[in-house]
DNA sequence: CCTAATTTGCGAATGATTTGCAAAATCATT
DNA sequence: AATGATTTTGCAAATCATTCGCAAATTAGG
């Protein structure tokens, strides 16, 4: 069996996930560290989100120019809510889904299993 | 201004979108081409898909390999169900988002403005 | 068929992500 | 708090999808 240690480059990068709480690369977390003077080497960064993604604790998105993002998430089923002006994202659970399910199966012959959301617009903050 | 000319290339990618009317990587639609002796270089089927992407008759998804697949689509706003049998993609409309709009506005203070959908499961040829 | 504009195909360049491996860190036990 | 087995780190090199530059080929229109 395959143990997990805790770290402390593990640790560093979920912090930076669980305090700016929006979508980041590999990349801008690297960044984010170093300016703090952080040395967390980019290879670890990418593991460590490959881990928590794996772990359910981030869920990954590819944005436009290609790179992949993560932001911290919990582990149930859920959706999310992408503010357009300062990027945070909120968990949103989805009761409507039922009523879908239903429209696809009567109108499409479509046995939904599994459904996925995204949602973009101006949080409460932001408006 | 520039004009885009209709040549037999775009026309042969664009027709194994429209014959196989699931979500292919670009390396798989070359694949395709090879095997009925159609040679289109790799770029150009690239090129292409960028072109049906922009000009939206086709839309594009990462898988989790990471490569970008498309599939054709009409221009209009909807989403796609995915049948995990065949992998044929279906159009949905969505009516449903009206009441998660309100949703979103009175429990989270977020005004929506766009959302993204993606469905899984068994289409009615599969089942 | 001519000419100008656009597209193709090739190979080389790019850029994000992964990987191999030796050195460093972590953990459970003395 | 020292030991040893196991896991992780950091670096540089390798990978792999995608993009780009450019000369040759194709298309649209007169």
């Amino acid at each position: 069996m395959r143990a997990t240690y805790a770290t402390k480059p593990r640790e560093q990068v979920s912090a930076v996930l669980r305090r700016e709480k929006r979508y980041l690369s590999a990349a801008e977390i690297h960044a984010i560290l170093r300016k703090s003077r952080t040395n967390v080497s980019l290879s670890t960064v990418y593991r460590t989100l490959d881990l928590l993604a794996g772990k359910g604790q981030a869920s990954a998105r590819v944005d436009e120019r290609g790179e992949t993002t993560f932001v911290v998430c919990d582990q149930s089923h859920h959706h999310h809510a992408v503010c357009n002006g300062c990027g945070k994202v909120e968990d949103v659970s989805c009761e409507a889904i039922e009523s879908v399910a239903h429209a696809l199966r009567s109108h499409h012959g479509f046995k939904l299993a599994d459904h996925e959301m995204e949602f973009f617009g101006t949080c409460g903050a932001c408006r």
